[in-house]
DNA sequence: CGGCTGCTTGATCGCTCTCAAATGGGGTGG
DNA sequence: CCACCCCATTTGAGAGCGATCAAGCAGCCG
């Protein structure tokens, strides 16, 4: 039906590791593989939390839309990550939707499986809460960082970190890999896409960075490093 | 040396849930009982994370302080609750400061040990799996109200919570039954002590709170829910 | 080539921060 | 028991960041 699955790809999954050859033979083995199209998703908000999934290739923004219809984004998985964590144990809902923005296959359980598998593979909890607590730190520093920081700062502390997961080097820089629209960027750092384009033109006038239609391109990191950190 | 812990008092932590009576037993063995007064700290942030605890009386406030010296309020924790969790698997030093705000009792695992424990009782670590993804809810909540709602309606959605979780029925209303300042409420919703203050003065004028110095009691909780959730 | 969608830019408004100063409650020491 | 002091709080005035609204521009696909 599908193709097989590397088994280099699972030994860098982070859920995986230390895991022994045999229990990730019996844990892949319990998994279905699901395949989703661009535009598509995993799971929207809402809904029942039935499955778990590692995503294995492709790219997910992962969004939540509060009560009056302005949507957050969350954060950007890549191949490798869990998606579904938070509503797999405390039978609820998934918080928050999982569009799918590049297609993608993923790893799928459901929910009584998966949470068998962590009762043998103990490991496979431990490395979950681990996962997750390192989501927990990067969403706690968000909250500081919303609650205390200016809206420029904010946002070149956002460009940074999609720079870091998913930059890739070209001649004039470093490229964010995946379309992010201004609308994007302001729905990660709490803001209005008309102060993100404002903002980011102000870098392009000072040389920090170019851009295009959902393309940043970073020139200069170190001059949105100082943005981002210097206690003016 | 300290008081035996009653043993209601284990049942009703939720880290403990469905363990049966003699993991619980190894469990408890293996813990020490760390007491700290009110005033001192659990663990300060920065420092390695070398242990985890449970805290079985007291009161604690989690916070963070940001690079310029800002701090933020993470969360108030109680009696049951896990204190250091995220830095408990991934070799990592502490995100937070736990603040003792009334005298507390806690049981406390050093790392090892906690590592141990859970892959020996696997439904520990689902346990902790199961808490911390309601903590990463609870927050992404707050994100999300941070970047899109207006002060006065996080100030609301904020006492509310407080409310629910260490609300106390006075024949007033609702009081908050720890010391809680304008600054800490300031510091939970991300805005200024001045401004605080002019809001919950304002609601002391339309009857829905009464204040005192580091005291809030609600008389109208569903004029606070309205602030907070009216889509106007 | 036309339309769609994403982006830019200008003008204005107002929420919230900031700084300054006054007020008051509560505990402590005399 | 009283006076004092400290600290949390209140309140005022002013400034400015960033939201909002309104147009116009530009890449991209059919």
């Amino acid at each position: 039906m599908s193709r097989p699955i590397r088994p280099e790809l699972l030994e860098s999954v982070p859920l995986f590791r230390d895991l022994d050859a045999s229990a990730l033979d019996a844990v892949v083995a319990a998994a279905t593989v699901r395949e989703v199209a661009a535009g598509g998703s995993f799971f929207r908000q809402g809904e029942a939390g039935a499955a778990f999934y590692v995503l294995l290739e492709g790219r997910v923004k992962v969004t939540q839309v509060t009560a009056d219809g302005q949507q957050v984004v969350v954060r950007f998985a890549g191949p490798g990550e869990m998606l579904g964590c938070v509503a797999l144990v405390s039978g609820s809902d998934y918080p928050g939707t999982a569009e799918v923005t590049e297609s993608s296959r993923a790893l799928r359980w459901d929910r009584t499986t998966s949470v068998a598998l962590m009762e043998r593979y103990p490991r496979l909890a431990l490395n979950a809460l681990a996962i997750q607590g390192g989501h927990l730190r990067m969403i706690q520093a968000r909250c500081r960082e919303l609650a205390t920081e200016r809206v420029e700062r904010r946002i070149a502390r956002a460009i940074l970190r999609l720079a870091r997961q998913a930059g890739r080097r070209v001649e004039e820089g470093v490229l964010i890999e995946f379309p992010l629209s201004r609308q994007d960027v302001a729905e990660i750092t709490g803001t209005t896409l008309y102060t993100v384009s404002r903002t980011l033109s102000g870098w392009e006038k000072q040389g920090l960075v170019t851009l295009g239609r959902e393309r940043v391109v970073i020139r200069a990191p170190h001059g949105l490093v100082r943005i981002a950190e210097d206690l003016v």
